[in-house]
DNA sequence: TATTTGACCAAGA
DNA sequence: ATCTTGGCCAAAT
């Protein structure tokens, strides 16, 4: 009985980004890792999709998701706007990037 | 079904 | 420091 389960994946990294508290962030790495798997690409391609967005009636925090270095990698209504965001939640943001040593929210 | 793409990452030049 | 390359995995076309 092996259940593919294709789909899955996205709907996971939307809850793992439900239990992100405001003011904390996390790196694309640290949720396919928690997927136990190594689909940094496909964590951030979901958060695309985002059919869970703010804008959908959902509730996945999908801009408190940067990249491993910090950076805000990408966003899909424009990386400025994830970084306003950001600093609305109470996150500091230098040249563009977040401390991950400070706001990273470990699972 | 096969190919392409993507909000990544790490390493090399 | 920036740019390029290769690798990774899942979803889209």
């Amino acid at each position: 009985m092996k259940f593919k389960e294709k789909g899955n994946f996205a709907e996971r990294c939307y809850e793992i980004l439900r239990k992100v508290p405001k003011g904390k962030v996390t790196t694309y790495k640290a949720v396919a890792k928690k997927l136990g798997t190594k689909a940094y690409r496909a964590v951030g391609r979901a958060m695309n999709k985002n059919p869970h967005s703010f804008f959908n009636g959902g509730n996945v925090a999908c801009h408190r998701v940067i990249g491993s270095d910090g950076s805000l990698v990408g966003f899909a209504h424009g990386l400025k706007k994830k970084g306003e965001m950001l600093k609305s939640e109470g996150i500091e943001i230098k040249n563009g990037k977040v401390d991950l040593e400070k706001y990273e929210f470990k699972f």
